[in-house]
RNA sequence: GGGCGAAUGGCGGAACUGGUAGACGCGUUGGACUCAAAAUCCAAUGGUAGCAAUACUGUGAGAGUUCGAUUCUCUCUUUGCCCA
């Protein structure tokens, strides 16, 4: 018997998959299709963990359904466009395209190793021309149903760097990079007109019943659906303005209404553009960042206008107008009025300047002489100090009450608020999707001609430019359209963009004149199973249910909604992380552990401080390189692994012991098989041994439902439970014949997790032909006999095996005269019997 | 501060619609093989008491519903994620 060698039997497989087109998909229309996709990599340049955790999860998706007999559809490809290229290449002097598709390369090279069913004939690269020119095409579509226009809008300007930064980029109110201080700028931008499609969005979430609920809570949350009224404010002072608008969700509080304030970029901002004292206050509020928790926790600052607003409810109170740092542009209208009883914000910002705060709400178990003090009263109650709106219940029934007032007065307006705003998509960068728009002298914006498409990116430039390097291509920029001159616009799109559609591209990936075709998509899609980091859960995933809606939006021909029916989100893999005494990240390979005690590899004084697990990452150190570790254990084994010891949807920790299990395991199955095989061979004919029929129709059983959960884990629990088993029997004179049928089976259900050693198997019997999902037989999943549970009093005293559907009688005539029973029953009457069928009986005694 | 989850041996985790808690793996301990070690195999492994049969106890804490609660309800504690 020799050692199973995973190196030559892993190439082998995967080499005969490939050569036999195994895994490419077509158009079948008798059979029922599943489309299987992961989230496509960025290509880094290695795989890393989440990766193979992510990519494994999929494959054993893909692989049951195909045995199942679905069409699957399991495409890769490459979100290829972003940031890391460009930063790369300017470092390393590299064109971003050459270092792009060198990564995709190596870690095309990578995935292979692990065996995924993958249809690589379908591959997609988002930075290919080939994707981008029909994103350009789609750009333009929408740009002629008015689902694109362009705007102002503020961003954070790096003025050492002149580009565009992230928020997440921004750190204490510096570049990530430059450490320059960012500046508020004002930047024509375009945008996607998401905030159309709020109400649909959200109504969509309903149908997604496949989709883990927290990831609809945070879709909802992000659309942020608020119901209040808009009021026209009354102002008297110094400047030719008559009134100011607001939102708000509480006009019930009007009475407590003690200010106004309006953000800095409010229209009326452009009257103190020459006072002093305010461009001051205004540098000031864009050193606070804008994020609304930097305003929740910042300090309330307000500058005060000589202007009064009215109180439309009570025309005689007039309070004044301050610009304020907490008020954002973005929400609203810009304009809120201030209550300081009952929002915090408002109550901080009052406490500084000395402002009236009037409570207008009591809780319901204080009494109408109720006051504010320490911080403002949020919570429900009762409408007081209101004239008429006085008693009412507070907020549901006074919101509506003081709506109706307002509207009869023609004082406001009910009004339904969404917090998701317009999708900004331009990018200041070189490396990404060219936006196909040209400007004329007068900067008038014209969409290039469809028939001029693509706008192909510039090839092999110099990027050590500041700002965007396709700003100073000036012979790139200039084009002329009928002979008349423009200039392209240089701006590029959000990757996001990128990622929006290409489970679409996936079903059409060679169609040249369109992004996709109306026959393939309406075969494949939608995705059945989407499957990837939670980290995606809002941006990506809410684009791309706009973007569906986008295309379909004036199309009859495309009714797409929703792109992906089922969702799952997989955990993160996750490692201890290690420092030395000088507080320096180490990583596991410079550890060493000897008696359960950390050292610096060869250095047995020196001291490793231990820290949590925590998810993977560079930073940290405590990265390990799936390269090496398939290398050394081969890919069936890291694929046990990185299933095996947590629920998928949950983080998993990485351990070398753990991983060294699998690797034992898969040596052992191979042990086994040769075990098998022998005893297969000598042709027993011993009569059929029924347990072997038994155990591996219930495992099939037990296994189909655990596929059918995600609950990976326990399928490799099964695997253990199967081997240990098997490996017991296997020594008993055993009919080959039944044997020979169960082991089909066993290795059909376990393959999708382990694939190649499945298929060695499997081949070296003999039974590579025809080999589909088995179903499991029910006549051995109803055993005759039965545990019965004997419960005293609710405990339990005895387990009795015995005849299926016994009735009660019979049952209690048995368990009286159990050995463990009798002694409980002496001298004690039975009160109650609870008998439940083939599972338990308890009786209750009297004491 | 708000929203949504989670809490089970030394560790990761099982337990179908309320019905044998701790499957399976890791680790640990003991044994076999070996001159020895590694590897491998066998056995034990929630806690307490007991030679044992067995008994008591036990799923973050406290209550409740129930013949019966890891599972359902309420309160609390800790913790994770998301939004702030």
């Amino acid at each position: 018997m020799n050692r199973y060698n995973f190196k030559t039997v892993e190439s082998k497989w995967q080499k005969k998959w490939e050569e036999d087109k195994i895994f490419v998909s077509k158009i079948d229309k008798n059979k029922k299709k599943f489309y299987c996709l992961e989230m496509f990599p960025y290509p880094s340049g290695k795989i890393h963990m989440g990766h193979v955790r992510n990519y494994a999860i999929g494959d054993v998706l893909s692989r049951y359904k195909s045995l199942k007999g679905f069409n699957v559809l399991h495409p890769m490809g490459w979100d290829a466009f972003g940031m890391p290229a460009e930063n790369a290449a300017r470092e390393n002097n590299l064109d971003p395209k050459d270092w792009t598709n060198e990564n995709i390369n190596n870690m095309k090279t990578q995935l292979k190793k692990l065996g995924l069913s993958i249809d690589w004939d379908r591959e997609i690269s988002t930075c290919s021309e080939d994707y981008y020119k029909h994103q350009q095409l789609f750009f333009l579509e929408l740009l002629e149903k008015n689902l694109v226009y362009r705007k102002e809008n503020y961003v954070n300007w790096d003025p050492v760097d002149e580009t565009v930064l992230a928020n997440e980029q921004v750190i204490d109110g510096k570049g990530w990079r430059s450490g320059a201080v960012v500046e508020r700028k004002k930047l024509s931008q375009w945008f996607f007109n998401i905030s159309k499609f709020s109400q649909e969005l959200l109504d969509g979430l309903e149908k997604l019943d496949k989709w883990p609920n927290k990831v609809k809570v945070m879709q909802k949350n992000w659309i942020g659906k608020s119901f209040g009224c808009e009021i026209n404010f009354d102002i008297e002072g110094d400047l030719p303005i008559k009134n100011i608008k607001c939102f708000t969700t509480r006009p019930d509080t009007l009475f407590g209404f003690s200010f106004l304030a309006l953000s800095v970029d409010h229209e009326i901002s452009k009257f103190y553009n020459k006072n002093s004292d305010f461009l001051k206050f205004k540098q000031e509020c864009s050193r606070t960042g804008t994020t609304e928790e930097a305003i929740a926790i910042g300090e309330k600052i307000g500058f005060k206008t000589n202007l009064l607003a009215t109180n439309p409810l009570n025309p005689k109170k007039k309070v004044p107008v301050y610009f304020a740092n907490f008020v954002l542009m973005d929400y609203g209208f810009g304009a809120i009025f201030g209550c300081p009883a009952h929002d915090q914000r408002d109550f901080d910002f009052a406490k500084k300047y000395n402002l009236e705060i009037n409570t207008v709400v009591r809780p319901n178990d204080k009494k109408d002489n109720f006051e504010v003090s320490n911080e403002a009263y949020v919570g429900q109650g009762t409408i007081i100090n209101s004239e008429f709106l006085n008693g009412l219940e507070a907020p549901e029934k006074s919101v509506i009450e003081t709506i109706n007032i307002l509207e009869r007065e023609k004082i406001g307006k009910k009004k339904i608020n969404f917090r998701l705003k317009d999708w900004g998509v331009s990018r200041q960068r070189y490396w990404g999707c060219p936006i196909p728009i040209v400007y004329d002298e007068n900067g008038e914006s014209l969409p290039i001609p469809k028939n001029m498409l693509p706008v192909k990116l510039p090839e092999k430039i110099n990027l050590n430019v500041k700002g965007n390097p396709l700003n100073s291509q000036n012979e790139w920029k200039s084009i002329s359209i009928d002979g008349k001159k423009y200039t392209r616009e240089t701006d590029t799109l959000d990757t996001f963009v990128c990622s929006s559609w290409y489970y679409l591209r996936f079903c059409s990936p060679k169609e040249n004149n369109y992004g996709f075709t109306k026959e393939e998509i309406d075969y494949w899609m939608p995705v059945d199973q989407y499957i990837g980091g939670v980290e995606h859960a809002i941006l990506h995933l809410l684009y791309s249910r706009f973007f569906m809606r986008a295309i379909g939006y004036k199309n009859e021909k495309f009714n797409i909604d929703e792109p992906f029916l089922g969702l799952f989100t997989q955990g993160m893999v996750c490692h201890e992380t290690y420092k030395d005494e000088n507080n320096n990240w180490l990583s596991p390979n410079e550890i060493e552990i000897r008696n359960q005690k950390y050292f610096k590899i060869n250095e047995p004084n020196s001291k490793v401080i231990v820290g949590p697990s925590e998810s993977m990452s560079k930073s940290k150190k405590n990265v390990i390189d799936p390269e090496n570790i398939i290398e050394n254990y081969g890919a069936d084994a890291v694929r046990l692994f990185i299933l095996s010891d947590s629920p998928p949807e949950k983080d998993v920790q990485w351990s070398e012991q753990g991983m060294v299990a699998s690797y034992k395991f898969i040596q052992k199955l191979w042990m086994l098989h040769n075990k098998i095989k022998n005893l297969i061979n000598s042709k027993n004919n011993n009569d059929e041994n029924i347990e072997i029929d038994k155990f591996t129709n219930q495992m099939i059983t037990k296994v189909t439902n655990n596929l059918e959960n995600f609950n990976y884990n326990v399928i490799v629990a099964n695997m253990y439970e199967t081997y240990n088993f098997l490996n017991k029997k296997i020594d008993k004179n055993i009919n080959s014949k039944t044997l020979l049928i169960s082991y089909k089976k066993i290795l059909t259900i376990f393959s999708p997790i382990i694939p190649h050693i499945a298929n060695e198997c499997l081949k070296d019997l003999n039974l590579s032909n025809e080999i589909n999902w088995p179903i499991a037989d029910s006549k051995y999943l109803n055993d005759n006999i039965v545990d019965y549970v004997i419960q005293i009093n609710g405990k339990k005293r005895s387990i009795i095996k015995t005849k299926k559907d016994i009735d009660q009688n019979s049952l209690l005539n048995i368990t009286k005269k159990e050995k463990n029973i009798e002694k409980y029953l002496q001298n004690k009457t039975i009160i109650k019997i609870i008998f439940v069928k083939n599972k338990l009986m308890n009786l209750l005694l009297n004491e």
